[in-house]
DNA sequence: ATAGGGTTAG
């Protein structure tokens, strides 16, 4: 036969089956070798079969042979890009097609491919462009307008401009227009920047056009997991409970909307409901309550209840599917990893018969929360793939265990292998920044931001108020702050935390009280960094009736740190009595940071029998701590109760306390002797004070704001009649830093290098007040935490 | 159309 007949034989069939795929590798051969020229309508046909076959290549190569190519085969080949992801070639594709071929099909084809890419602004753009040359836009227009349109969802007004276009050219005839239109009206709605209660009420409107003839309509469910989306949940039962046909993806829908919102009783008694009614559940349903179960802020009665359904799976389940086995034992690993049950978590990973990149990353991420820094690193190297999510992880893991250094390394990394960092990852490379107190860096990072436009973000802007912050630019965190397109809890928390930080109690507690006026609820961070802000201002009376507000009319119950901050308060301003009267009126049995609040108001104001008091129990508490022992000792020193001071240190010797790293025995005392000076009286205090103000003086002149009053007040209050002897000028100039606002980032002027004893120094004071502290020169910074330096050059 | 892995504030 020949293969001209054969091709109009099997060609015009509409079925593809695997004779008519051979063929069509049998004729594209022909057409190569031979001189054979099929017809347009043949060589289309054979585009359209690889197409369909997945064999884009052959197709395209195929196209390229065709002097003219109509536009039937540009929009095969098109729709195969766009279906295959490859949103560039299409375009490309689309781009060189002469304009007197293109019809409204092509255009279709195109929008519906920015669509796929998530690109709503170009679809919008081709939209538009689309009508400025009159093509007539049908119903498929407006369906792949309105899918593309979800992804930009910041515009409600563009959802309402189309909502009209439809309307005018009788699109919403069609109901799976109607579909498209009203899953984008619920993709909209659930932007920030809108308002959702219009945009609802506009889809609801929808929905109501939707005849509901049929007996399994789909709108029902996009209709009830919009409201849920958008946290309407009473109108989203109210939907399920007036269906007459029970689909179990709307119950699924419903259950992960009472988990998302906390009313875990609900969840379960609607998958109790479901299963009496014999709803199939499935791991949609499982993954909900498992992840319900691993909420935070529950306690074993949770455990146990995750603990059973993990059971009632493996007891009820028996040929579960490879998705079933991976979204449900996905789900195990995070609640394992919540309640710290790192065994059970990597029992269930390492038992996994098939993992995706899911699974990898819910053990990473375990990982990293328990602090198992090397397993994690190790876990990462052996991933077999990684993505944004991946990487996100360990860059702000990194950062929060103090690796900056390591987390910023690992952001260019990321770049490097051409992966496109979210905002989340920005906002791990920021907080990298700011650990390492490298304004450059964070600035650097910043512009990067504004640049790709993720500067809407509300992480990266978080995470950019704390990191000036912490770099002592509380002007630009207040600028972000202000700029941010949206904010939340944590914003103003961050914001509020900035100025406390920097000695602006006063300007804390109004952006404090301006939240309030705004209805931001505070939360318990809210109440802690006020709190502080008080503690800084010296605002004894405001600070204690925050604490009272925080309990009667916010309802949180005051966690051990709020009572430790609040007895902070009173001990700093001298009232042990009151603090006494706090500490027994606690709930609870005080713990280790109560003690050390109470130590640290002793020291300030020489009471040294209370001190030791609240040094006894320390010891008792956390016998590992070695800075109680060393003020314990100075304050025997003070008593000039010298065997107890070699008790004390006899004791710490026997208890195998470990030295400073980096300290030798020697220095240690040497520090010590610090303290001891402090506490002794001594005749040169002029000469400290004199020193201190030329310091702060030198700071100024950098472009830094310490918080002089702050600095010298204290200086002053507690050591009248103290001086320093014995040790260097520079020790002064270490303890006038203890002094400066938390995070604080201190320029050391030049004449002061970071080396030997004041590098020592720094890391003994980091560890005995338990505060980071960052100092930089012109070429290093130092950063200090927990008696580790790590310090290195500027990038 | 539904679920499972991430971030920022102290």
């Amino acid at each position: 036969m020949d293969v001209r007949d054969m091709a109009y034989r099997y060609l015009t069939q509409l079925t593809h089956t695997s004779a008519t795929k051979t063929l069509a590798r049998a004729i594209h051969a022909h057409i190569i070798t031979s001189g054979f020229t099929p017809n347009t309508f043949i060589l289309n046909r054979l585009i359209n079969i690889y197409c369909k076959s997945s064999n884009i290549t052959y197709a395209r190569k195929l196209f390229d042979k065709i002097p003219k190519p109509d536009i039937v085969a540009r929009t095969t080949l098109l729709s195969a890009y766009s279906s295959s992801g490859n949103i560039k070639l299409a375009q490309e594709l689309f781009n060189t097609t002469p304009l007197t071929i293109h019809d409204t099909v092509s255009y279709n084809a195109m929008i519906t491919a920015y669509s796929r890419g998530n690109d709503g602004h170009a679809a919008l753009k081709l939209f538009l462009q689309m009508k400025r040359l009159s093509f007539l836009p049908d119903p498929f227009t407006f369906s792949s307008v309105f899918s593309a349109l979800s992804s930009i969802a910041d515009e409600e007004w563009h959802c309402q401009m189309l909502h009209c276009e439809a309307i005018k050219w009788g699109a919403l005839l069609i109901p799976s227009v109607l579909n498209a239109l009203l899953s984008c009206y619920v993709c909209c709605a659930s932007s920030p920047l809108v308002d959702t209660s219009k945009l609802m009420a506009s889809a609801r409107k929808v929905f109501d056009e939707v005849p509901k003839n049929q007996v399994y309509e789909p709108s029902w469910t996009t209709m009830i997991a919009g409201y849920v989306r958008n946290d309407d949940l009473d109108a989203a039962r109210e939907l399920l409970d007036g269906m007459t046909y029970p689909i179990d993806v709307a119950w699924n829908a419903m259950i992960s909307g009472y988990v998302r919102r906390g009313l875990y009783e609900e969840a379960f008694g609607m998958f109790r409901r479901m299963h009496s009614m014999g709803i199939q559940e499935d791991e949609y349903t499982y993954t909900s309550l498992i992840s319900a179960c691993a909420s935070c802020n529950v306690r074993m009665g949770m455990f146990n209840c995750g603990r059973q359904v993990h059971g009632y799976v493996l007891r009820t389940v028996v040929e579960p599917s490879e998705r079933f086995i991976m979204s449900v034992n996905n789900a195990l690993i995070t609640f394992y990893t919540k309640y710290d049950r790192m065994v059970e978590a990597r029992r269930v990973f390492d038992k996994m018969p098939v993992r995706d990149i899911v699974s990898w990353n819910a053990v990473l991420s375990g990982c990293i929360n328990a602090r198992r820094i090397e397993e994690a690193n190790s876990i990462f190297r052996e991933m077999p793939e990684r993505n944004v999510l991946t990487w996100t992880v360990m860059i702000s893991g990194l950062a929060q265990n103090g690796f900056g250094e390591e987390g910023l390394k690992l952001f260019n990394q990321m770049k490097s292998e051409g992966l496109e960092p979210c905002d989340y990852a920005y906002a791990g490379a920021i907080t990298s920044c700011a650990v390492l107190g490298s304004l450059d860096n964070g600035q650097q990072i910043h512009s990067q931001v504004i640049r790709l436009g993720h500067d809407s973000g509300l992480s990266a802007g978080n995470a950019l108020i704390t990191m000036y912050a912490r770099c002592g630019v509380v002007e630009s965190a207040e600028s972000v702050f202000l700029t941010m397109p949206y904010v939340d809890p944590i914003s103003w928390n961050a914001m509020i935390a900035a100025l406390a930080q920097h000695g602006h109690g006063v300007q804390a507690i109004e952006l404090f009280e301006q939240m309030l006026k705004e209805d931001i609820l505070p939360d318990r961070i809210t109440f802690l960094t006020i709190l502080t802000a008080c503690n800084h201002a010296g605002l004894v009376k405001e600070g204690r009736h925050y604490f009272d507000t925080m309990c009667t009319r916010y309802g949180i119950t005051p966690g051990e740190d709020h009572y430790a901050r609040l007895i902070d308060l009173l001990c700093r301003a001298g009232m042990f009595l009151e603090a006494k009267s706090v500490i027994k009126s606690m709930p609870f049995e005080a713990g280790a940071p109560i003690w050390e609040a109470l130590l640290a108001g002793c020291r300030i104001h020489g009471n040294i029998e209370l001190g030791i008091q609240a040094a006894d129990r320390l010891l008792e508490l956390i016998p590992q701590q070695d800075g109680t022992y060393v003020i314990l000792s100075n304050m025997y020193a003070a008593l000039g109760q010298w065997d107890e001071v070699a008790r004390v240190r006899l004791l710490m010797r026997e208890r195998g306390v470990k030295k400073e790293p980096g300290c030798s025995w020697v220095e240690v005392e040497n520090m010590v002797h610090v303290f001891l000076v402090d506490d002794a009286r001594h005749p040169e205090v002029q000469a400290v004070y004199t020193y201190l103000e030329q310091l702060v003086h030198e700071m100024r002149k950098l472009g830094y704001v310490p918080d002089t009053k702050f600095v010298l007040h204290d200086m002053e209050s507690e050591h009248k009649e103290n001086a320093l002897s014995t040790h260097s000028e520079k020790l002064a100039v270490v303890y006038g830093i203890m002094k400066l606002p938390l995070g604080a980032t201190i320029r050391v002027f030049k004449n002061l290098r970071i080396c030997g004893d004041c590098h020592n120094a720094f890391k003994f004071i980091s560890k005995v007040v338990a505060r980071e502290i960052v100092v930089r020169d012109r070429k290093r910074f130092h950063h200090f935490r927990n008696g580790e330096c790590s310090c290195g050059n500027y990038w």
